[in-house]
RNA sequence: UGGGGUGUCGUCAAGCGGUAAGACACAGGCCUUUGGAGCCUGCAUUCGGAGGUUCGAAUCCUCCCACCCCAGCCA
């Protein structure tokens, strides 16, 4: 049923499939999750971490969650409170294998001095301009430094003196000795490790060195065992490189092992971490966790469901394309999974005020409603029905379009889970022309009708008890961008912003059982969409409804109904 | 002009030499006290292009084309 339950396979699977067959690693399946507490994580980190977890508990094996801290600036704490608090929400368990590269920075240190020994490594005193002169370009070879052939005691000593302080930020670094004519630039004496006095948010001033992603990274999985480091298509070009370190310094059979992926692009939003940065601090939207933000605390505010993401990333599949994927897919898991767990309310957006005139003044009934009108099981509750009803504004219309199955004059409808009405009249303003209030009469024994009772109704309309109503705020959220592809735009992403994408309604009327609606709970607003009482800004005085999506509509999408 | 990748329906994506899965989207229909949900039907004679091998090719070979990544002391 749920796609989660499908038997997962793409390229990755079957390599590790190969290696368990070839006995690589002993059978052994060790995954990671290995973001930098430089940001929130978002949609397309999901899908590495479904990846990454999926596999380990696929194959019984262990997925780490790594915090890959190795440069200080712009890591924080507060980063790492919110990649812990995501993939927890996002369903997944690292038990006790929380790690950090910081936590390395010894041993990795150890791992360089290593290197120097074997005469692999090098301090180089060139500047930084200087070494990308060196390096050459994409289709000339690099020239090799002036430096490169000091002796290992001359490195081990420059290197324990950088560790020490003695030198500048950015006099020297010390340089892998591969070769700079290799075609593959990465492989260019890459350098790894910087002098940097930027305190670490959690080494504080102990180093002023620090290795690069390069030599970090690898050395890490070796460290943890890791057996499959998965990482994204950009880093292909590094794989070389993450080979030679991994070959020089860890024993054969420990050796992880690189595999790249196509990370996610989504239409309408965009994911690059920059970007999102950008959006957040030029104030395009209210925070990390804007309902419209494509971050996991956006998406959860929102309303999606975790459930509903890692479905999402199963559906989109793991392969090496370069792809755009329908933001349209994500939407329908979300539907999938509100569909069958959302209870069902009635909620009134823009209120146009019905008359019930053959209905008794004062009279109230509780009528039972179904919760989930497929679920018998999520039970009933009673909803208030007397004289004074809101109805949508969009649900009545004097002059009713083609195929329109809503209240206009002459005309009968069901109000939902309750009777059949006929239009009788509506009270117009003078000035303005606009319809005020509509009268219309009841049918008293329509409420529990038989099949055959029918009788030319248009169409069914929600409703809320206008004595009974709770006042509300909703908030309609839509897609973030107008354009499906706003990265590829060689202009400005910011332009093509969407300027609908928050509708705020201050004046909508939902039924009573909502009040008190816990912060984050989700429902289905009959024939309008599902909602979500928002985490920060809703109370029982005022509740705040964020749209998490739209019902599926096939009457909206026929173009203007006007 | 170097190197590394990728090209299968509008969008993802199976396919691994035996005659193009599935999902989303889209279009019809049925059903319905949500124009919702559910159900049914349709939707690539063709796999970036051109040659070749083969009884047989999306799958193998050759050449070509397009797109993505790489010249941070970022990850």
């Amino acid at each position: 049923m749920s796609s989660e339950m499908l038997p997962v396979t793409d390229f990755i699977r079957e390599i590790i499939d190969k290696d368990i067959k070839n006995n690589r690693y002993g059978g052994r399946v060790a995954t990671r999750f290995p973001p930098e507490p430089n940001g929130y994580l978002h949609i397309g980190h999901a899908k590495s971490v479904c990846l990454n977890f999926g596999i380990a508990m696929q194959y019984r094996g262990t997925c780490n969650l790594r915090l890959d801290d190795t440069d200080p600036a712009g890591e924080s704490m507060e980063y790492v409170e919110s990649i812990i608090n995501d993939v927890h929400w996002l369903g997944f368990d690292w038990e006790d294998r929380l790690y950090y590269a910081s936590n390395y920075f010894e041993k990795l240190y150890e791992f360089a001095v290593r290197l120097i020994k074997k005469g692999k490594a090098y301090v180089c005193d060139l500047s930084t301009d200087e070494i990308k002169e060196y390096r050459g370009t994409l289709t000339s070879p690099g020239k090799e430094s002036p430096y490169r052939n000091r002796s290992v005691e001359e490195n081990l000593d420059l290197f324990a003196r950088m560790r020490a302080g003695e030198f500048e930020d950015g006099s020297r670094v010390l340089r892998a000795k591969i070769d700079m004519s290799s075609p593959n630039i990465t492989m260019r004496d890459p350098v790894i490790y910087r002098i940097k006095r930027e305190p670490h948010y959690r080494t504080g001033k102990t180093w002023v060195i620090y290795p690069m992603y390069d030599f970090a990274h690898c050395l890490s999985d070796a460290i943890e065992h890791i057996t499959h480091s998965i990482c994204t298509l950009e880093f292909e070009n590094n794989r070389p490189l993450y080979d030679w370190i991994v070959n020089e310094l860890i024993e054969e059979g420990d050796r992880p092992r690189q595999i790249e992926f196509a990370r996610l692009n989504l239409s309408y939003t965009i994911l690059s971490k920059r970007r999102l940065i950008e959006l957040v601090e030029k104030g395009y939207v209210t925070g990390w966790d804007d309902p419209r933000m494509p971050t996991i605390a956006g998406m959860r505010r929102r309303g999606y469901t975790p459930e509903a993401i890692r479905t999402f990333c199963n559906r989109i599949g793991v392969a090496k394309k370069d792809n755009l994927v329908d933001i349209a897919l994500l939407e329908a898991c979300v539907r999938d999974d509100l569909n069958e767990h959302a209870p069902r309310v009635m909620a009134v957006l823009k209120p146009l005020k019905l008359v019930i005139d053959n209905y008794p003044d004062g009279k109230v009934e509780e009528i039972e409603c179904a919760n989930h009108p497929q679920n018998p099981a999520m039970g009933t509750r009673k909803v208030p029905l007397s004289k004074i009803l809101y109805i949508e504004q969009d649900d009545f219309h004097e002059y009713p379009p083609k195929k329109y199955k809503r209240l206009a004059p002459g005309r009968k409808v069901r109000l939902r889970n309750a009777y059949v009405i006929k239009f009788a009249d509506m009270v117009r303003d003078d000035k303005t022309g606009k319809i005020l209030e509509v009268h219309c009469t009841y049918e008293p024994e329509s409420k529990d009708s038989l099949k055959s009772d029918k009788r030319n109704v248009e169409g069914v309309i929600h409703w809320v008890s206008a004595e009974h109503a709770i006042p509300a705020e909703v908030r309609l959220y839509d897609r973030l961008f107008q354009v499906p592809d706003p990265a590829g735009m060689d202009d400005d992403f910011s332009k093509y912003l969407n300027p609908k994408s928050l509708e705020i309604l201050t004046l909508c009327f939902v039924e009573p059982c909502l009040q008190k609606a816990a912060q984050g709970s989700r429902y289905q607003f009959e024939r309008l969409g599902y909602f979500c009482v928002d985490l920060k800004d809703s109370s029982p005085l005022k509740p705040v409804f964020n749209r998490i999506v739209s019902l599926r509509d096939t009457w909206a999408k026929g173009a203007s109904h006007s």
